[in-house]
DNA sequence: CTAACATGCAACCTTTTGGTTGCACATTGG
DNA sequence: CCAATGTGCAACCAAAAGGTTGCATGTTAG
């Protein structure tokens, strides 16, 4: 109903579009890989495999916390990271809806085709 | 059987962050959305509700097609694009793997606390 | 207390992005 | 034929991204 015809959901195209750019990082996909296998993490920790500085990693944290993709919380001298699906389920939901909606016409163009 | 114990799927990272990092813009996922209706469109046409110059939307149309988005057909002396929704595909499966391995993991975790 | 550890912050640098303008070239409608 | 239409290409620009180094600050283990 706050779905204007026509307009293909151009209300927080934006803020879907931040989620995708979060995601489309190498290092950040890795740091949410990390994550997900649902320990607390340091920076410390999440630098530790990776051949970037401690600066460059908390960067991308910054990055992916901007967008609910991540949580910080602090733990006396550290702070622990850990990751919010939330987004996730959002940016799940748009692609499905463009695949979706591609479908469909294919399906109503096909149907032109054959009758 | 191809997936190497405790990588997380390093392989191809690359790649799916790149198909990501094509989404994350608003002007292409505004694009993406024109496509998805099914027709296909010339630049012009998909320059025509913009605000941006053709060049500009040519240049995103490129992003979407190096990373497999969208295709382009020359017809006479347009091109005509239309949407490949196979990398979409590929990126809802990453989300839905983070967000599963997620989801175990938390269970794992809660498992352990009631016991 | 104090050395080691975990971060935070700021300045600086290079490369990439997102856009523009200008001009050349191919196609097509009359 | 030829003006209008639709692109392609290159040069140029400003801003944003991704990284680094250096230094200050809060915490904790002994």
């Amino acid at each position: 109903m706050s779905r204007v015809r026509g307009e293909g959901s151009r209300r927080g195209r934006r803020h879907k579009a931040s989620i995708f750019a979060a995601l489309g990082d190498e290092t950040r996909l890795a740091l949410l890989t990390k994550l997900s296998e649902g320990r607390r993490l340091s920076i410390a920790r999440l630098t530790a495999g990776s051949s970037l500085t401690r600066q460059a990693i908390t960067k991308h944290l910054r990055v992916l916390r901007q967008v609910g993709l991540v949580r910080g919380v602090r733990r006396g001298r550290e702070r622990l990271f850990e990751l919010d699906p939330g987004p996730l389920e959002e940016a799940r939901r748009t692609v499905d809806r463009i695949s979706r909606q591609w479908d469909e016409a294919l399906a109503r163009l096909k149907s032109l085709v054959e009758d």
